[in-house]
DNA sequence: AAGTAAGCGAGACGGTACGTCCAGTCTTGGT
DNA sequence: ACCAAGACTGGACGTACCGTCTCGCTTACTT
């Protein structure tokens, strides 16, 4: 039989008033001008609540933000056409990378990746790491590449879409991931 | 005839100090450990004659850094070969960013760009476009592509080589550039 | 008939092991490093059944260490000999003060009672006006002085003898207590 | 020659302001409600300011309060008439200690010293030892006093008046003080 | 003997203050 | 005139305890 894990009385109402208050105020004034102070005075808790629960900075804005991306919907759809399917899927991606509060999430958390292993690894296993294989075992089901090729056209696919968006931020328009994805499948399918 | 900004009275010899002290201490303890005192006390020079020539440390630290990203040979050689030199480039560019300082540069320049927009820029205008309009040119002029074309491969090919680098880290290897720069050139070139 | 407060559901192991863990600390650290966390940790006990019997750390502080001093026998033995009862009385006065946890006990009641009005009074209770009497009354009965000379000889003797003891701790000799002594039986009573 | 101790160039506005707001606070509010924070804030200063100059709370209190005393005149005064200069002196160090801000410094350096040894230090040196001292030589040159005597009536003297008022706060009259010394006088003289 | 409520250990909670680090500004003295 | 040195105000850090507040568990007193 498996004992769980002590589950520790928390407050989950103050567990939720710190994650809104993490997320207001990352969203509004980014990374490095959030401290754990004004979170704290904003979710009405005492900072020990926070550091009793959270070891940094980064893992409690990582835990914060990655949630949104934890509830995306990153697999590629099917409807039986390839082509149409990946356009579509990186036309929607660009646009939700583009937009609201997606767009603020993906570059906090990559700036925090950068200079932190763990968020690092944590980005990659919620947000890149699905979203790739979600193109890769796509084209070796439908489109009947080897896994190597599959997954050289993920990372094009992929970076060819995120890159940008992270450098250009939101002048980047969904034609151009149309035709970026356009591009890569008539590289891979030889007719 | 241009007057070249003045100069003032700026001693050589600290600004060169600021200039090591900065560099090392970035590579060896990342951005936001490093701070204006630890500098100015490694360089042997007074806080305010860094505040005197730099607004900021973000400032500071892309000035820097990017020394070596103005100094680095970003434009695709021109063998008559174009495959072959996009290929060769491709690697190298892979290579470049997967050893020693540049690839830890490159992760702290991005960091910093991501909550920065006056960095965004320079790093762009430093990097990613030279990159990217290197590869553009040359695909337009030896690939007798399209304007729109040539822009998206290059998108491809950058961000299919630099969103894993900076992903990933240094265990991305040449061969999976050059296998995403196949692609597509296959891609894009009708045959 | 008095009814006794009502002793309610007390643990008296509770009790004793914080009486105890309070002494301890008391006399190692001193007051201002003493915390009711410390207490509750060392008695092995909830630190709310600390809070549920004493109102504050003063409160318990005083309550520990007087109680040592209310087992003291604080009153002047009577041989028929008034100089040598007062003189004996005197030197075991300054010798009991300046050996072992009295000696820190008096010394962190004397501080705690500079700053509480409550411990100020109790310590006043238990040991100074104790004393006082004790000489005064002796005086009064045995060597024939009025009450007001009696009180002011009795200032002389306890403060002769209680404050460089405070002020220089252990190196008071009994010597001094003695010599003092007996220049105020000499200054009261007129030959 | 000697070279004095670097004077380390320091704010003397930034001085007086935490001098002025500590003795303000430690008098209204107590030592143990005194808080670094408060006094920084009172005195528009950082707190590192403080934290530069001074150790601890205790010191920067003791230095503080201490420099009451030490502008304090302590000295017997001399017109000839042994008796009455000292009548006189008792009175005037009972009413100082039992008046205004001295009796408050007092208690605070008391219970300071109680936990602080260089504090303890520090209030003997300035207060305890110069009172001390100055009722002992006058007794020693006018009253023909051996020293070991003298030393005993002094100590009686200072303890039957600075003990009681200690404990008893601001009720000690001067008349109490009065008649203390005429019976130690009395004691000490031989008729 | 069972039921119940107070006392208990544990420790999370909102807070206050700690003593430290650094930011960015200001001042002084030396070259 | 510029610079190194470093003191200044101020904001945030991460920690220690405060005194209050549940939470289940144990225990002694009903009835």
């Amino acid at each position: 039989m498996v004992t769980v894990d002590k589950p520790r009385r928390r407050s989950e109402k103050s567990r939720a008033a710190i994650f809104a208050a993490t997320r207001e105020l990352a969203l509004e004034r980014g990374f490095d001008k959030l401290t754990i102070e004004a979170v704290a005075a904003k979710a009405g808790v005492g900072k020990q609540t926070i550091y009793r629960w959270w070891p940094s900075r980064a893992v409690l804005v990582a835990d914060v933000l990655l949630e949104d991306f934890g509830s995306m919907d990153l697999t590629v759809p099917d409807t039986g056409d390839l082509t149409a399917d990946l356009i579509g899927w990186s036309r929607a991606l660009a646009r939700s990378l583009t937009t609201g509060d997606f767009s603020t999430s993906l570059r906090i958390l990559t700036a925090s990746a950068m200079e932190d292993a763990h968020t690092a690894q944590r980005l990659h296993a919620t947000f890149g790491e699905p979203i790739h294989t979600s193109i890769r075992t796509r084209l070796e089901a439908d489109g009947g590449l080897d896994a190597i090729t599959a997954h050289a056209a993920a990372d094009a696919i992929v970076g060819g879409v995120v890159y940008p968006i992270l450098n250009q931020g939101n002048d980047y328009r969904p034609a151009r991931a149309e035709l970026l994805t356009r591009i890569i499948l008539d590289g891979v399918r030889k007719p």
